[in-house]
DNA sequence: AGCACGCCGACT
DNA sequence: GTCGGCGTGCTC
């Protein structure tokens, strides 16, 4: 009996296959989907097997035997194979390199008895909830539409589910997504459904939410924070089927998960979608592909769509599907507020970068016993300290950036590199001991806020006083058990948040984004602004009370951003930004790639980028200068960029893959990496 | 990417 | 005399 070929797919950066021998006669022949244990030089890999056969290109003494198979699971399917395989071409890496890192690392590292052990212990770990079931709230007639339509339709039906915060979104996906349920028990014919989330640890809401509807219902969860042991169990109930709803992150978009009926993306907007290291890729786009080829049905919702979406929505490539009104009846959008820094009479009077206007709004809230946010995208204390006589700044030494002042363990930071130290007692250059911080981060807020209201309870909420596990959880508790009056924080309080007592929103200092270079940036300081501001007002409004109130800082109140925040004017915003797009021949009326490439000279960096360009033949390709990246250097090293653009998707994946092939040809110490349809720029 | 082999500087 | 620097070469 003569053995057979095995194609196996490793996590390598080798872009092919890797034959190898098995004995047919061991036992039955291995199937495509299946893990194997193989000797990869010198040391063992798992790799994914993705053709049995015959023949091999190779001489067979060239060949080693494959080591043991995983048999201890079902194979994966050839459809979540091929979901792999179109997202290492479309992001041009290696099969393996998509599809091995994704799975529970047990599979791919552990020795077969004690993986044995493991797949044995989790078959109890998702078990459905026995709770007695949560009622459905009743939908009003818009929401009841949104979830017909949804669960309605059979085949690739891409849905925007387009509805401002606060409307009741999620009650529409978890009625489809019951809908889907009830109609697959009926036919006998298993559904799953996935619903993706930007951040499952800021809303643990929506999963408590989700076991609470469904208590028959097996739930997994999938994202970076489980550990080993919970992330084998959640992968194994999806990838068997056991599990019919599956809660994620965007790594979850790769879940095996072989009666996939229904895919939810929640914010589809949301920049988190889009992975910014490894392989490049965003859920959102591979979410719709996946819907495509299983021929099923998926929903985008958002209160500010990306402009990708909403030009797919606005073209009837995609449906669209309105929810125009809060869910809470008498529960009305927040009346948005500009105040205008740039000498309006009367003046505003400042305190520490916050105005009278603003202040008096908050003393309101606190008399009427309601919480007030404050929103500023920005920690520490300061973003720099200066030297007024000499002009020294607290520069990283390894970084393009300052160093940013806390004050509460005074020290300077760097948040790009982890540089730290402590506060000089005088100017390293002058030794003047007059060291000014400049600016404003959200702890120097938080202490101007103390001294201004004394008696209130103040609680910041950013990544420095979250950093322990559970304590942002434990921070978020404490704001909706009303032990504070004023909150203060940068985007983590932005999301997904229902707290109901809280009846102002004060934006600090938004502007800075609007002269961005980055074109996408306008865009998305509007879905920030949009959604900080729905967290407020989400109760029914009280009896001759006043609406919620947002109130946004800027030296720019007439900006048409603002004006369309004000008015609650996606539509007109976003028609704005597509027309500009045409006109500046921007996604998503172009498609782009960048190519980046450090080095620990800049001009080394921006050389191999020059290289780059020349290696080949740019027939139907723009190529811009290579510059720069906006933070240059990190961590001691620079960093270049270069960006090509094609009108053509399928023009730029031919060139590309062209390209790749040329660029590994080129030999060189340079680090260079390759990314599709790049978000910063 | 790992992981080895391979030839040149400061230490027991 | 060895430990160890990272150059370059290979992985079925």
């Amino acid at each position: 009996m003569s053995d057979c070929i095995l194609k196996v797919a490793l996590d390598t950066p080798l872009d092919m296959c890797f034959d190898y021998l098995w004995p047919v006669a061991e036992g039955e022949r291995p199937q495509v989907g299946q893990l194997v244990l193989v000797p990869f030089g010198r040391r063992e890999a798992v790799g994914l097997i993705v053709a049995v056969e015959d023949d091999s290109d190779l001489p067979r003494d060239k060949l080693k035997p494959a080591l043991a198979l995983r048999a201890q699971m079902p194979p994966l399917s050839a459809e979540w194979i091929a979901l792999c395989a179109f997202a290492a071409d479309y992001y041009q890496r290696p099969l393996g390199e998509v599809a091995l890192p994704g799975l529970p690392k047990n599979l791919r590292t552990a020795k077969t008895a004690s993986l044995d052990k493991a797949l044995k212990k989790l078959t109890k770990a998702v078990q459905p909830h026995d709770a007695t079931p949560h009622a459905a709230p009743p939908l009003n007639a818009a929401q009841q539409v949104a979830a017909d339509a949804i669960a309605g339709v059979a085949g690739f039906a891409p849905t925007l589910l387009y509805g401002v915060t606060g409307s009741g979104k999620t009650e529409v996906y978890l009625q489809a997504a019951a809908q889907v349920l009830a109609h697959s028990d009926a036919g006998h014919n298993p559904a799953q459904i996935l619903i993706l989330v930007p951040e499952i640890n800021l809303t643990p809401q929506l999963e408590a939410n989700v076991r609470a509807r469904f208590p028959g219902v097996a739930v997994a969860t999938l994202h970076s924070g489980l550990a080993e042991g919970e992330r084998l169990a959640h992968w194994m109930a999806a990838h068997t089927g056991h599990a019919r709803i599956v809660l994620g992150t965007r790594l979850a978009i790769l879940a095996s998960m072989p009666h996939l009926r229904l895919i939810i993306i929640d914010e589809e907007h949301d920049p988190s979608y889009k992975q910014q290291e490894g392989l490049r890729y965003s859920a959102r786009d591979l979410a719709v592909w996946r819907a495509r080829q299983l021929n099923i049905p998926i929903v985008l919702g958002s209160a500010t769509p990306s402009l990708e979406t909403w030009h797919h929505a606005q073209s009837g490539r995609y449906r669209k599907l309105e929810l125009r009104a809060r869910a809470v009846q008498d529960a009305v959008l927040p009346r948005v507020g500009l105040i205008d820094l740039e000498r309006k009479a009367p003046r505003e009077q400042m305190t520490e970068g916050i105005s009278g206007t603003l202040l008096a709004a908050v003393r309101k809230r606190i008399e009427k016993n309601e919480q007030s946010l404050l929103f500023l995208n920005r920690r520490g204390y300061a973003p720099v300290i200066a030297c007024d006589s000499c002009g020294w700044i607290s520069n990283c030494r390894r970084c393009t950036a300052y160093l940013v002042l806390h004050k509460g363990d005074r020290r300077l930071r760097c948040h790009h590199c982890g540089w730290e130290e402590r506060i000089p007692a005088s100017c390293p250059d002058c030794g003047n001991v007059d060291l000014q911080p400049l600016g404003r981060g959200t702890q120097r807020v938080e202490e101007t806020l103390q001294a201004v209201f004394p008696e209130a309870r103040i609680l910041r909420i950013d990544a420095d006083s979250t950093r322990r596990k559970g304590s942002a959880q434990a921070a978020f508790d404490t704001v909706h058990r009303g032990e504070v009056d004023i909150l203060v924080g940068t985007q983590m309080v932005a999301k997904g948040h229902d707290f109901r007592n809280l009846t102002l929103v004060g934006v600090i200092n938004p502007d800075t984004a609007l002269f961005s270079h980055d074109y996408r940036a306008s865009e998305r300081l509007f879905a920030q602004l949009m959604q900080v501001a729905g967290r407020a007002g989400r109760a029914a409004q009280k009896d001759g009370g006043n609406p919620a109130e947002v109130l946004i800082q800027t030296r720019y109140p007439r900006h048409p951003l603002y004006a369309a925040v004000r008015d609650h004017d996606y539509d007109a915003f976003a028609g704005e930004l597509l027309v500009e797009r045409r006109q500046a021949n921007f996604p998503p009326f172009m498609y782009q790639a960048l190519l980046r490439a450090e080095a620990r000279e800049l001009q080394t960096a921006l050389d191999f980028l020059h290289a780059a360009m020349a290696c080949i033949d740019p027939a139907g390709i723009t190529f811009n200068d290579p510059v720069p990246m906006t933070m240059t250097r990190v961590a001691n090293v620079d960093r270049a960029q270069l960006l090509v653009e094609c009108a053509s998707r399928p023009a730029l994946q031919a060139f590309l893959k062209d390209w790749i092939t040329a660029l590994r040809g080129m030999k060189t110490r340079v680090r260079w990496s390759l990314e599709v349809d790049p978000v910063d720029i």
